[in-house]
RNA sequence: GGGCGCUUAGUUCAGGGGGAGAACGCUACCUUGACACGGUAGAGGUCGGUGGUUCAAAUCCACCAGCGCCCA
């Protein structure tokens, strides 16, 4: 038994709109205590496990981050109601160099550098930084509901993580996957450290292209380059032409002289040389240019560095050492004009390539670094993803992920920052050589010596992240947590980081565990701010999720941003589209609130279909139908549709239909009916807010504990299935019809500006008399729900009434009845426009029924269907006009 | 230069070969015992352009224009 005192509580003190923060404010609290949150290793049940792409400590949420997280949310929270052990993993992500920057920054603002702190002071002051971001994520993590395990959360650079990371490097060294080698690399010499390519944004820029003459030896004219950096000349060691270049055929193999150094330098052929391109002569770089160095290689060309690590020139460049690279671009454009070397300038608009952290115009420089060999690792990528063990939904970032993967280069992992994983090699001092192992070493492994150094580098932050699906489930140990939740279920993500992130994972899941991380990757658009532009916060037009949080609260935001998510493309902040989120959350609450206030008393029993009004069995078939197509655009990754289905069916149909018709029982004096009446709006709002609750966590919970104390948190229970038996197409078309006339007179009388309270009569003529039959067992649903007092239902033929506006629905004709206030020549020009309207439908009709290939191609129901219209809109023609004749009729007879 | 995506109602966006949809906004009437964050009835679009395929194109194809992203 109920326990009606209770229900009674629950109903009454329900406010009357929605009050999103007072609901929100309690239920996060109660989940963590009762721990529905948690998972467990539970061999009785299949897992489900996501790991939360973990936010930089850097800096706070934003809407990007608030889509991403309720994406996941909903995908956990759904599965963990059908049954499945389900983990979300928490988490945070170092992010080397984002960190040390917003850091530097802040020391900045005290006029100080991190060398004035030192390497130890400005690393703790890093870790204070970042608790306090940490603190300000976990709160905002929590306003939005997210479901996840917090006991397991873990932090790229804590202690497991770190010795995974270990684990993962001497390894990989051990494999001859990871060497350390001199190559050219891109330098941001703002950050003072090497980044890999995928850290450096290549974007356009208007620029010059500056010509300028090398002379020969003996004074003769030499030959024009052209060059967008006329600074890097200074480390020229070469000309390049064409080996076909006709104009150039007598220069290859002499020399010409490079003016301000004033340097002998030959004159070589090579096919790389693109003879459209300025003169078709390249001067050739080796230290300042990707390939110019290949060039160089191949001929064996001297390197003459030019520009220093800090973007200065170096004291090869002799009068122009210690100039920044830019002051010395000037300076070197002025000298060669004074010597009348400088053959003309163009505009140009090239590409510069930038540190994807600060901008800074980056400079390709030959470093001794650490790298990656991506190859053999790239293979089992494409492996991974090509034997269908890694899924990519939307299907088309496969073919982005597999084009990367096949031109892959070697990954510079080292970087010259303070704040990141360090690198676990050791240098003699003694013998050279180097140590790399698991556990720190006190000697070197070659020659004993203690005269050992660790690098001073740490690892690039992607390389922790690469391993994140497993690093936080226990890896390199075989825990059992390890064992049961990976491969995890999915990744989450944009598709920005595919390359960063996506990649790496699965290479190195693939190469260190044996098996994919996740077997599907879910790749959401990026949230772009009004102007259309990509939100960030170095970019400033970074939205916070708790204003909107506050503004119309987290189930809203979560919803409308729901409704936004498509397959990959991107979304623009909106937020008005919260607003119709908000209303709907309050539309729930008062149906809620209207259920509550009806069912105290109602016994759960099973429903008979015997019991059954026409009502019921269309809401139970319309709400089993859209279970079913709910389950099924859920498991498609479909949330929008999901969403939009819930939307349509608890506001179109149990709100606006259902609810209506059901105040006649729930009002009425039959008490079975009522009884019936009860426990089905109690089955169908128990299952409506089941299904909402993946979306729509609080204002749920607030309801679900009114509704159902008994049974705990509704994080817990089961998710609503699609019950077969409930499926009811003829109730389905009877309501249909039903709902058509009931329309049908709603417009008649808004047409007259008829006020609400204002009753009316109504004949309705059905064409067959089981219409009529229908029509007249749910008079009081038509009374009620179109303000009729009087109806009237008979079969056709019949004679149309005078002193009535007509309309025609399918299957009826519907007459509201006004005696003496109908102007008939007014209601013969609406009948007329609306035949006008359906003649043209017949008209298009008849134009394909007229065609023989249409006949004869088109598929049967389709032509079928095209006659059914025909009939009907002829039919409906029919009616109108001859109702347009009772009215002239009428006019004569005046 | 190569690749991907987008262009649909005033705005933000779904849809994806057989009669154009949603939210917000707008208009009219209505404070009816769940809800004015509401109800009822409406207005609003030659689905970027031009060709082609097809019995049938907003939907498929080609080209063009504009916008955006990724890779070199």
């Amino acid at each position: 038994m109920h326990a009606r005192g209770v229900i009674m509580a629950t109903s009454m003190n329900m406010d009357k709109a929605y009050d999103a923060h007072k609901a929100e404010g309690k239920w996060y609290q109660y989940w963590l205590d009762q721990g529905v949150f948690d998972a467990e290793v539970n061999p009785t049940k299949k897992p489900y496990c996501i790991v939360i792409p973990p936010p930089n400590v850097t800096g706070v949420l934003h809407m990007g981050h608030a889509l991403d997280e309720t994406i996941q949310d909903l995908l956990i929270r759904w599965h963990r109601m059908r049954g499945f052990e389900a983990l979300w993993l928490p988490g945070t992500d170092h992010a080397g160099i984002a960190t040390q920057n917003v850091v530097e920054a802040m020391l900045g603002e005290e006029g100080l550098t991190r060398h004035d702190l030192g390497r130890e002071k400005f690393v703790q002051r890093v870790w204070a930084v970042k608790e306090e971001h940490h603190s300000q994520i976990t709160d905002q993590l929590q306003r939005l509901g997210v479901s996840v395990d917090w006991r397991r959360e873990r932090f790229t650079l804590d202690e497991g993580l770190s010795r995974a990371v270990r684990e993962a490097f001497v390894r990989l060294y051990e494999e001859g996957l990871i060497y350390r080698g001199e190559r050219m690399i891109n330098w941001c010499v703002r950050c003072g450290t090497s980044l890999s390519d995928l850290e450096v944004n290549h974007q356009q820029r208007q620029g010059h292209l500056w010509y300028i003459r090398y002379p020969a030896p003996d004074g003769g004219p030499g030959l024009v380059v052209a060059t967008t950096r006329p600074e890097t000349m200074l480390g020229d060691t070469a000309v390049a032409v064409h080996p076909d270049d006709e104009r150039y055929g007598d220069m290859i193999g002499k020399t010409v002289i490079l003016p301000l150094m004033e340097r002998e330098i030959p004159v070589i052929a090579d096919d790389y040389i693109d003879p459209e391109f300025g003169t078709g002569a390249l001067k050739v770089t080796p230290a300042h240019d990707p390939n110019d160095l290949e060039i160089g290689q191949r001929h064996n060309l001297p390197s003459v560095v030019a520009i220093d690590r800090n973007g200065k020139m170096t004291s090869d460049t002799k009068q122009y050492a210690g100039l920044d690279r830019y002051q010395c671009r000037q300076q070197v454009v002025g000298d060669l004009q004074q010597q009348g070397l400088l053959e003309k300038i163009e505009d140009y608009e090239h590409t510069v390539g930038q540190c994807q952290r600060c901008d800074t115009v980056v400079e390709p420089l030959i470093s001794t670094q650490w790298f990656v060999k991506m190859a053999p690792l790239a293979e089992e990528g494409l492996a991974a993803v090509r034997n269908g063990a890694v899924r990519f939904v939307p299907d088309r970032w496969t073919k982005v992920y597999e084009d990367w993967l096949e031109n892959i280069q070697d990954w510079c992992i080292s970087r010259q920052l303070w704040w990141g994983h360090p690198i676990p090699v050791w240098y003699c001092d003694d013998c050279g050589e180097l140590t790399c192992t698991r556990e720190d070493p006190t000697e070197c492994t070659h020659c004993g010596s203690r005269d050992i150094k660790q690098d001073p580098d740490v690892l690039d932050t992607w390389f922790s992240s690469a391993l994140w699906p497993f690093s936080t489930l226990g890896w390199p140990d075989q825990t059992p947590e390890l064992q049961y939740f990976y491969p995890t279920s999915v990744l989450v993500t944009g598709y920005d980081i595919i390359y960063f992130w996506v990649a790496r994972m699965i290479m190195m899941g693939m190469h260190l565990c044996g098996t994919e991380p996740f077997g599907e990757v879910f790749i959401h658009g990026l949230v772009r701010d009004e102007r259309g532009q990509k939100m960030s916060k170095s970019r400033g037009n970074a939205v916070d999720p708790l204003e909107l949080i506050d503004e119309y609260g987290t189930d809203a935001m979560r919803f409308g941003l729901t409704q936004l998510i498509t397959h990959g493309q991107d979304l623009t902040y909106a937020p008005d589209r919260m607003v119709g989120a908000r209303n709907f959350c309050n539309k729930l609450w008062n149906a809620s609130r209207l259920v509550l206030m009806n069912v105290e008393g109602a016994e759960q029993v099973n429903l008979d279909k015997a019991d059954l009004s026409l009502a019921d069995r269309w809401i139970l078939s319309r709400h089993n139908r859209m279970l079913a197509e709910l389950n099924r655009q859920l498991s498609a990754y479909n949330s929008a549709q999901a969403a939009d289905l819930l939307y349509d069916y608890v506001w179109g149909e149990f709100c606006d239909w259902y609810l209506e018709i059901a105040k006649l029982d729930l009002y009425g004096e039959d008490a079975e009916r009522q009884a019936t009446v009860q426990n089905i709006l109690r089955h169908l709002l128990s299952d409506i807010l089941r299904a909402l609750h993946p979306f729509m966590p609080f204002i749920t919970e607030e309801i679900w504990q009114r509704l159902a104390p008994e049974a705990g948190s509704i994080v817990r229970q089961s998710y609503p299935e699609a019950d077969r038996r409930w499926y009811d197409e003829p109730a389905g078309a009877d309501v249909s019809r039903l709902q058509s006339a009931i329309v049908a007179i709603r417009s008649l009388r808004a047409d007259l500006r008829l006020p609400p309270d204002q009753k009316v009569a109504v004949t309705v003529t059905a064409s067959r008399a089981e219409e009529a039959d229908m029509l007249a067992s749910q008079q009081d649903i038509i009374s009620l729900l179109a303000g009729v007092e009087s109806l009237q239902v008979r079969t056709a033929p019949a004679e149309p009434p005078a002193n009535a506006l007509t309309a025609v629905v399918s299957g009826a004709q519907v007459h509201l009845h006004l005696a003496g206030t109908i102007h008939p020549a007014q209601e013969i020009q609406r009948l007329r426009q609306d035949i006008a309207d359906r003649e043209s439908q017949r008209q298009r009709s008849q134009k394909k029924l007229d065609n023989e290939e249409f006949l004869t191609k088109a598929p049967a129901e389709v032509v079928a269907k095209e006659r059914d219209r025909i009939e009907e809109v002829e039919q409906d023609i029919a009616k109108l006009q001859g109702q347009v004749q009772v009215l002239e009729a009428m006019i004569d007879d005046e």
